[in-house]
DNA sequence: TTTGCTTCTGAACCCGGTTCATTTATTGTG
DNA sequence: CACAATAAATGAACCGGGTTCAGAAGCAAA
């Protein structure tokens, strides 16, 4: 039980992601080769694959937004937009810790037109799930009960730091499949059937996620040109109240002139 | 003048982008290779890549949006919205040609991971450039004077034409660059400061460019379904409508019941 | 220790993409 | 027409991410 071998792949692992950090921090993702990293790791390259799917994920393995786990767990009454908003909100709130690792981080992210492609294919994933999540599909998905406006003062310092990944790091690399016959994607895909709720579905996930993507892009940039995390929650703050309007609100104001 | 030579070098183009995308359809897009390509196009690998940046490119070269352009080249007095809905009206009832040849573009993209990836990739892109369209351009963007509705500056289609996309088809594939160094982004990661115009442009964009992939995949998703593209044209109008009243208005009703 | 399992390893391989030196047209000029 | 100057095509070697495979440790229970 007591796993002593799980043990040592943990800390492989562990040694594995720490030493390529160091090596994209010190020269850039693109200028360090998986050679490199698992040689100096000590292991072979095959091993380093083993551990994490991709070069990618190297970096990106923690880095998941699970906007769809939100929307369904959120409390009865409260409509997904403001269960978002308000998640936002405490990631910006919440104290990060370890900050110097987080920003060499964000730094090779950043930096590296590779890496911000690849958030964004994670983005892509997140948004499908997001969707299905806003259809009223499998089981109630609005109560209508509207609770009462504003109390509810969601219960401070309960954790949720991105941690909520379903099935590890994404950033596979190897999708390859079956050419002949039928389609083969992750989500199946669905049906071209006219369902003015599914596409409505579909267009809120979009918009949503992709006002979630920028946030997070400017909150990355931030820190990365040397902004102290904190001091870049609290912008972010304002900044997700901005997203989340506009997404409640709308783009009508395109167009006019003062807009605040 | 008669450019004998560049006739040479059109065909040549073509018959390399028609008998890749004869294998694609064929048998996939990851199941073909560069080489089998080349090889069946009569060509050396490397004339392959001096005539298509990458193998997505083979694919992709005609797929893409400038979606800048068309609010930055808006009748005067016209919202930017209302311009983007009326592009996209205008190419849904627009007839298309070669529906044959369409479809099985669509169906190659559609069944392949990595080239909707790349499709997202493309639409990333295109997105800044609707952002820094959307945002009043280097001048006032607020000056909260508002002038009168529209009157504003904007000397129609005069210089700068930011020219969106800079070589060509997009799908580049080599990003590298020096890794010491500064970073090096296509664009120069938008300045971290606090500016909430800029934010919110960035943000509209976000949401416009999300919104418009989505009708772009269901159309496509349709089409490569089998879909007559007439009548896939014909969805589509009302699916843009639909898709440009949510963000117009917003996502407000989400958790409401009756959506309609 | 032996048996059995998991993990690690090296080496070869595939594929997309690039470099480079060389060959093969095409073009413009005397 | 011949002849350079120029542009394009070629093959072969190379790079880096990622996979496969046979076999060599490492650990666990007997």
């Amino acid at each position: 039980m007591a796993g002593l071998r799980e043990d040592k792949k943990r800390r492989t692992r562990q040694a594995i992601g720490d030493v390529a950090m160091r090596l994209f921090a010190e020269r850039g993702f693109e200028a360090v080769t998986v050679n490199e990293i698992a040689e100096a790791a000590g292991v072979a390259k095959v091993t380093l694959f083993k551990y994490f799917p991709s070069k990618e994920s190297l970096v990106l393995h923690a880095v998941e937004e699970d906007l769809a786990g939100v929307v369904i767990a959120r409390p009865p009454g409260r409509s997904p937009l403001r269960a978002l908003r308000e998640y936002l909100l405490a990631f910006a709130a919440a104290p990060i810790g370890e900050a110097d690792e987080l920003i060499a981080r964000m730094k090779v992210i950043v930096d590296s037109p590779a890496l911000t492609a690849a958030v964004n294919r994670l983005q892509y994933g997140s948004r499908r799930a997001l969707a299905r999540a806003l259809l009223p599909g499998g089981r109630p998905l609005m109560p209508c009960e509207t609770g009462e406006g504003s109390s509810a003062p969601r219960e401070a310092g309960d954790e949720t730091p991105p941690r909520s990944d379903a099935a590890g790091d994404g950033t596979s690399p190897r999708s390859d499949a079956a050419p002949g016959a039928a389609g083969h994607h992750p989500q199946p895909a669905r049906a071209p059937g006219a369902d003015p709720a599914a596409l409505a579905a579909e267009l809120a996930a979009a918009q949503i996620s992709a006002a979630v993507l920028t946030l997070q892009e400017t909150f990355f940039q931030r820190v990365a040109a040397g902004m102290p995390p904190a001091e870049a929650g609290r912008l972010l703050r304002g900044d997700v109240d901005l997203a989340f309007d506009l997404l409640e609100n709308g783009l009508a104001w395109l167009g006019e002139k003062g807009t605040t």
